[in-house]
DNA sequence: CTGAAAGCGCTTACAG
DNA sequence: CTGAAAGCGCTTACAG
């Protein structure tokens, strides 16, 4: 395991520079191609990583910062760039922050530092701090969850997501309903989730039907609420929202407050889907299997880390990039929604 | 960002000795320690890690080998690792092996390669092509989850679960019981777990109470059956051990497992606790958060993870490490268990 | 306490 | 196509 170039090319009879570019491919006649293959064979020679850097002043190294490491997408996302980035030769180096904004930047920074090819970077927000350790570091980066007009970002499409699920729970017939969201400082899941559902219900509503006591008037009832990302917060949240408002649907921002919602609804003796109809965003696995299980829509965080490990190479080779890449998502209809 | 020590020695009016001395802790007068100090701070300076290691032969970084990423017992583990190599100084490299016993032997030997100090493995079973990487590689290797008297291991203490388990819902009253188990391989899972059931029943049964129609005579119906380690797998298991056998109380060897078997009831119309009653091992989140909460086993997987860091960490620097570390783990009583 | 020098294992112009 | 040489940015005996 200890040989160095010195003694592969000592053995093959050639010097250290033709070793050298045999190993990254250069020009070397047939011959010695052959020679150098068998000795390297023959010993196991790898070549030291550290002594390559130092010299290439690059790494086959992706840097990936992510806010936590217990969540599906997170876990999910990560598998699909691990495997293909595998696939492409290159390693994948995992930054957890924790979801500390102040370590996500350190983390960007420590990459650079580390000589890193490139960046994905998994955030729930970006602060002009992001901005400037970007623009700082001069490695490529790419966003994934979050779209931001100064970097390349792969997002999905909540905003389409958000009205596929109001088009579709208004179409079963509920018209008392309470969004559950989460903070509008995440885009994509406070934001563009919400939007997106409120627009199907200005598509749904009669013409001419705009404000509150119009749309009571037409008989729709639909109001929000904001609540965390955690379980046992969204539980809290809903008990509360449930003592003071009786909606026949909620829809949550996520399956995580979903799940929460589903909690506080049997604490409070309340039959899901018969007295309240529930839906989620993300379709984490846990979905499928409670009972009843969950309406909600997939997004295909493998297939993203995926896309998202193929852009990040791109974009280190110099190669072009769409500035934005939309993943599609699918609505998956199961037993927590009620006809009304 | 691009300073090298040859920059600062000469900004501070030393050699690159000095400043690599003062870098490392090493003897520095402390007027010469003022003065390098000052341009230190003043440039930003830090070392370039690939220089380093090529010197040094060595890094700080621990690498670990997880079997998946998706996880609940696997994130928690890599969080708490994660956060105790921080706070000493080291970096965490992970490798996902996919649950690929030839990637686990790989990333062993990869690591080495890339001068690794230490590895943390994460694994479901030993086999002989571990032992000889792991001798190969001469890195300090700790071993999570699983015990092998040839390498330091951290271990749950799965037989007193499995015996307090038993204890458990013997105590509340069940005597046909259906133990959901996985494959003898994984030690830790396979085994210990349904051992220290096992012996819990033993314990239990009046003296001379031995064979199966003994037992039976006694009033104890306990069956044993294997399943795979995901949830549609238990799904399908348990749907078929209900059909030929109706137990008060199905025991299952993960919280997965369990889910998987709380699916399976409530598709065949079975009432949990009332018709059947669960229990799991690991302590899951969601297991907390479903209706009824899961009875179950916590372990500390965080906890775990720190305690794991800091030793391998005191491997790594030569200091004395038991050879096995026993976590503690908590029997949490909850809703999926009725009295008999 | 301090410095000059060698060397870690590679890569990369530069000649030939 | 091939080799000698310089150099990447550090660390570490070795003198002083």
């Amino acid at each position: 395991m200890n040989k160095t170039i010195a003694d592969i090319a000592q053995m093959a009879g050639v010097s250290k520079s033709t070793v050298s570019r045999f190993l990254n491919g250069g020009s070397v006649s047939l011959d010695t191609k052959r020679k150098i293959e068998k000795v390297v064979k023959a010993t196991g020679y790898v070549p030291n990583t550290f002594a390559q850097s130092l010299k290439a002043k690059r790494t086959n190294i992706i840097g990936t910062v992510v806010p936590r490491l217990d969540s599906f997408a997170t876990s999910h996302t990560l598998m699909g760039i691990d495997e293909e980035l595998r696939s492409q030769h290159y390693q994948m180096l995992i930054s957890n922050t924790s979801q500390d904004v102040k370590r996500e930047i350190e983390a960007i920074y420590e990459f650079a530092r580390q000589k890193i090819s490139g960046i994905i970077l998994l955030a729930a927000q970006i602060t002009d701090d992001h901005l400037t350790a970007i623009q700082d570091i001069s490695i490529p980066v790419l966003l994934v969850g979050q779209q931001h007009e100064q970097i390349h970002s792969l997002i999905h499409d909540d905003y389409r997501a958000g009205y596929d699920i109001g088009a579709y729970v208004l179409s079963q017939g509920h018209r008392e309903i309470a969004y559950v969201g989460v903070t509008e400082r995440d885009v994509a899941v406070g934001v563009q989730r919400k939007e997106g559902f409120r627009q199907a219900v200005r598509d749904a509503l009669p013409a001419g039907c705009y404000t509150d006591e119009e749309m009571r008037a037409a008989g729709y009832d639909i109001r929000y609420y904001e609540t965390g990302f955690k379980m046992s917060d969204a539980r809290i949240a809903a008990s509360a929202i449930l003592d003071q408002f009786k909606p026949s649907l909620m829809v949550c921002a996520t399956d995580n407050i979903a799940l929460g919602v589903i909690n506080a609804a049997y604490s409070k003796g309340i039959t899901i889907p018969s007295d309240l109809s529930v839906t989620g965003f993300g379709g984490y696995d846990i979905t499928e299997v409670i009972h009843p299980a969950l309406t909600t829509v997939q997004y295909p965080y493998m297939e993203a880390g995926r896309v998202a490990a193929q852009n990040i190479v791109r974009l280190v080779e110099h190669k072009t990039v769409e500035p934005v890449t939309v993943m599609d998502y699918s609505l998956i209809e199961r037993e927590s929604v009620d006809k009304r």
